[in-house]
DNA sequence: TCAAAACGTTGATCTAGGACAACTTTTAAA
DNA sequence: TTTAAAAGTTGTCCTAGATCAACGTTTTGA
C-alpha cells in the first residue's frame, strides 16, 4: 500500500521507520474511477493526493469554455489544486482521475501538522513546492514563443509518456492548441 | 536600510528582535544602475534580492530572439532567478534592474543557512515559494485563452502599477504580444 | 545642450492556427 | 454484442495578431 510513497520519501530525505509510519498513518487509500472528479472549480480543496496507480490531471475551463490542462500526475507523483489547498479559497481548477486510480489522500490539517511538527516532512514539502514552481516555469516559458509544431516536439523530448498515454484531446489542451491542429502536426512529424 | 525588509517579515511571521537582527546581518546593501544586469542567461544564480527601491525584472529570450518578461519585483518584494538559485544550474533567464535600484542581497549559502536554522525564516521561505507558485499560476492560466485585448484589461484590473510604471516594450513582453499590438489596443481602450 | 539611439505609433500586408463541418474510428455502457 | 456517444481526422475558410516599414517623439549620455 505504501511502498511507492515510501520510495518517494526515502529517495528525497533521510528518515527513520517511526517517522515513516507516522507519515503513512495520515494517508488514507482512495479508489477513484476513470473520469471521476476529486475537486471541481469553485470548491475549496481539502486534500493532497499521492498517486499509487493511474493518473490524475489538473485543468481549468477558461472564459471561452475551453479546457486547459495544467498538469498530469502519474503513479509516484503528488497532485492537487495547490493554490486552493494553500489559500483555502475556491479553486479555479478541476482535479480529475483520467484512469481508474488508486490514491493516497491526506487532508489539509494533517498535512500541515506534519509540515509543522515533522522536520523531515517540512523538507519534503519544501522540495514539492520548489519542484512545482520550477516545473511550471520550465513548461510555460519553454513553450512561449514556440509554434505549435515545436510544442509537440518539446513534448516528445521531455514528456513522451504524456503523448503515449493521454488522449489527443487532453494533450492538445495541455499544449494550448486544438485537437485538429495536433492531429495534423502528428501526421506531419511521422 | 532594513525598514522595508523588517516590515515584510513582521507582516508575515511572529518574531523577536534578536532573530530579526540575525536575519538582517546576512542581507548586504547593493546599489544598481538602470539596465544593469544582476544575472545573465547561462550563469548560476548566487543571490536572492530584496528590493528596497526601484524595480528588477526577470525575463528570458526565446528561440526566436524575443524577450519574454516573467516577473517585475517592485520595492518591498523579493526577486531572483529562483530555479537557478534552487538547483544551482545555469539560468534560463536574466535578472535586470530596470530603474536605479537599492537592493538587499543575500547569498545562497546564507539564505539556506537561515532556512535550515531559523524556523521563522523557514516559514518565510515557505510563504515565498507558495506565493511564487500561486502568482505564476494565476498569471499564466488567467491569460490562457484570452485575446490580446483581454490581457491588457486583465493587467489594468490586477496589476495597474505595471502599466503606469513600465515601458510599453516591456509590458508587451510581459503580455506576450508585440509593442505594436499593445499600442493599438491601448488607444482602443481609451 | 544636443545628436543619436531607443521607443512609440500607425498603416499595409501576411500567416499560423482556430472555427466549423463532414466523415471515420474508437470507446464504453447497457 | 450492439449502438450511441465520444474522439480523431481532414478539408475549407477566416481572423487575430505578427511582421515590416515609415515616421514622430522621447530619452540619454557625451
Amino acid at each position: 500500500m505504501y511502498q511507492r510513497l515510501q520510495k518517494y520519501i526515502t529517495e528525497r530525505i533521510e528518515t527513520d521507520d517511526q517517522t515513516l509510519q507516522a507519515i503513512f498513518q495520515k494517508f488514507k487509500p482512495l479508489s477513484v474511477k476513470r473520469n471521476q472528479h476529486l475537486l471541481k472549480e469553485g470548491e475549496v480543496c481539502k486534500h493532497y493526493y499521492f498517486v499509487n496507480s493511474g493518473c490524475i490531471r489538473i485543468y481549468n475551463i477558461n472564459n471561452s469554455g475551453q479546457e486547459g490542462t495544467r498538469y498530469f500526475a502519474f503513479e509516484g507523483s503528488f497532485g492537487t489544486a495547490l493554490p486552493s489547498l494553500i489559500e483555502q479559497k475556491p479553486a479555479f481548477e478541476f482535479v480529475q482521475a483520467i484512469e481508474h486510480s488508486e490514491l493516497l489522500a491526506i487532508n489539509r490539517a494533517d498535512f500541515y501538522d506534519l509540515v509543522a511538527n515533522t522536520p523531515q516532512f517540512a523538507l519534503i514539502y519544501r522540495q514539492i513546492l520548489e519542484l512545482a514552481f520550477i516545473t511550471a516555469q520550465k513548461r510555460i516559458y519553454g513553450f512561449q514563443g514556440l509554434g505549435a509544431i515545436d510544442k509537440v516536439r518539446w513534448l516528445l523530448n521531455y514528456q513522451p509518456l504524456i503523448l503515449s498515454r493521454i488522449s489527443n484531446k487532453m494533450v492538445a489542451s495541455y499544449l494550448g492548441i486544438t485537437p485538429a491542429t495536433l492531429s495534423r502536426l502528428k501526421s506531419k512529424l511521422k
